[in-house]
DNA sequence: TTGTATGCGTTATCAG
DNA sequence: CTGATAACGCATACAA
């Protein structure tokens, strides 16, 4: 990139390269170098909207700084997650965003480079020091409180993989706040919830409360009449088109751009080899209720 | 891999690998070998949970062929497609699953090596010898032949880009189907279609007819109240939860696990260097309605 | 300013 | 069957 050559001769190269169709060979190139402009996001589960959202806005800000992004998606799998902890930075990668399954630092290093630019995404780890993450008691207290201040006592829990902090936590605030009527554990995906509806049939819970968005979208899916009394849906982050729905259903929020941009501001720095941006993100989250819960909460009329 | 060394030495050279933390250079091996065993998808739009679902069944079906996947996102943006187009295999990928943006073979291929293994999803150019796709008339006139049965004759038509195929075709075979009373065209974004719905406030088309899953969910979510005559929903691909909305909406769906296995059965045979297993390959849709819809239909008893 | 040789980490080839 | 050496395509450092 010097002035070492003529501007002359430098048209008359890329002229010839163009005419030629050279590509660079950056295999070749990241060998040599040790740089390759590429950030790998390895999300728990692309079918999920919640990591669709965010990847797309992670690439849309790396893309601006010049980075690519290369997406995988460990399916929940602890083992496909490993694999790729292991494969992604032998095929030369610059830094790395995960929104990991595993809970200790200690697993984590064993994969990867010592060196390697990381950032943890949604799910924190102890002693990682550069992560974003939604407050997850602020998160689960929240939901909590909203069906509380519509008079919810007994609930029914229906949560994710117990090995998934997330799912964990957001499980076990929900056990603290209520009367645990049913629990059912299953992969964070529909078929979770509705699999649990169906077994709840007869009862008659104030709340089911599902730790994603994805087991919530099971359960009302399985609802196939609207009774009258229908149960309300408490979950976590944004389920779509739930004003329409008519069934109450609250859901407390993660700020998806947020948790992008931020990831982005975090990881830049240390591509650069600036460790001393590393800090622990806590977002707050918002709850967002559908006009069905408002019309239960407040009969008469609105406060 | 030959049996050239005793089980002994190998064994202890596997234990002193582990002991030392020695991970092979994938870069360096794939500049040697010319292979990485690696497979690319490149779609339109992650944050679409039709390709995130996809995304996550080719991953699945070729890791099970020992090959990983790199997911790529070209946002609907022509100029990302291409400029990930000419990275990817300069990065070193085996093979390719495109959905691809643009419309010609020519600019494609100016873009890949003439020899990359490619198969095409969803969206097929012509002259491109492998490909796996929903027939688009059958999944068009599905939608219309299952909205003519209801009476509607009238309907206002949210599409996204016409210069992608699926969505221009999706709008024509509408258009000769129906009175158009309105048109709108804009990113195939849930945006889209709250935008333009908020444009028909005081029309009352027999349906709105989305050519996608995300602008109708822009639509169901504009829509703030249900009246007493709400119009049909209609859109291609599943919408979640749909059976609970108060909405009369049908989709013609595609099969997703088909098309993604479609996509692995037709770029593995490319990989071994076996082209003669290309085909385009022409799936069915089929229409799914709603309870709301299916009462609309038959008001007395259902048929 | 230009040319040339060496190395990145691996696999493949060819003598030994 | 083993061990040394070249080559993959590029960037860098150094000599001309």
């Amino acid at each position: 990139m010097a002035r070492r050559i003529s501007a002359a001769t430098r048209q008359r190269v890329h002229e010839a390269a163009t005419k030629l169709g050279y590509r660079p060979n950056l295999l070749a190139r990241s060998l040599r170098t040790r740089k390759s402009n590429t950030v790998a996001l390895l999300v728990s589960d692309i079918a999920n909207p919640f990591f669709g959202k965010i990847a797309s806005l992670i690439e849309h800000a790396l893309h601006r700084h010049g980075y690519s992004l290369v997406l995988c998606n460990s399916a929940e799998d602890q083992d496909r997650e490993i694999e790729y902890l292991r494969l992604l930075p032998q095929k030369g990668i610059d830094g790395l965003i995960l929104a990991p399954l595993m809970k200790t630092k200690k697993t984590l290093e064993e994969q990867i480079p010592a060196n390697l630019p990381i950032t943890l995404l949604d799910r924190p780890i102890a002693g990682v020091p550069s992560s974003v993450t939604t407050d997850p008691d602020q998160l689960s207290n929240l939901l909590c409180e909203t069906l509380g201040r519509v008079l919810v006592r007994k609930v029914a829990l229906i949560h994710g993989p117990s090995h998934i902090s997330t799912h964990k936590r957001r499980a076990e605030i929900v056990e603290q706040s209520f009367t645990i009527l049913h629990k059912f554990e299953g992969p964070a995906q529909p078929e979770t919830g509705r699999a649990a509806f169906l077994k709840l049939v007869g009862q008659h819970p104030d709340a089911i409360v599902c730790t994603n968005q994805l087991i919530a979208q099971g359960v009302l899916d399985a609802i196939q009449e609207a009774d009258l009394n229908p149960p309300i849906i408490a979950c976590f982050d944004e389920v779509p088109m739930m004003h329409l729905m008519p069934i109450p259903i609250v859901a407390s929020c993660q700020d998806i751009g947020a948790l992008a941009e931020s990831c982005v501001t975090q990881l830049l720095p240390q591509l650069g080899g600036d460790l001393t941006k590393n800090q622990n993100v806590l977002l707050t989250a918002k709850a967002i209720t559908n006009r069905a819960f408002q019309k239960q909460a407040f009969p008469a009329k609105p406060m």
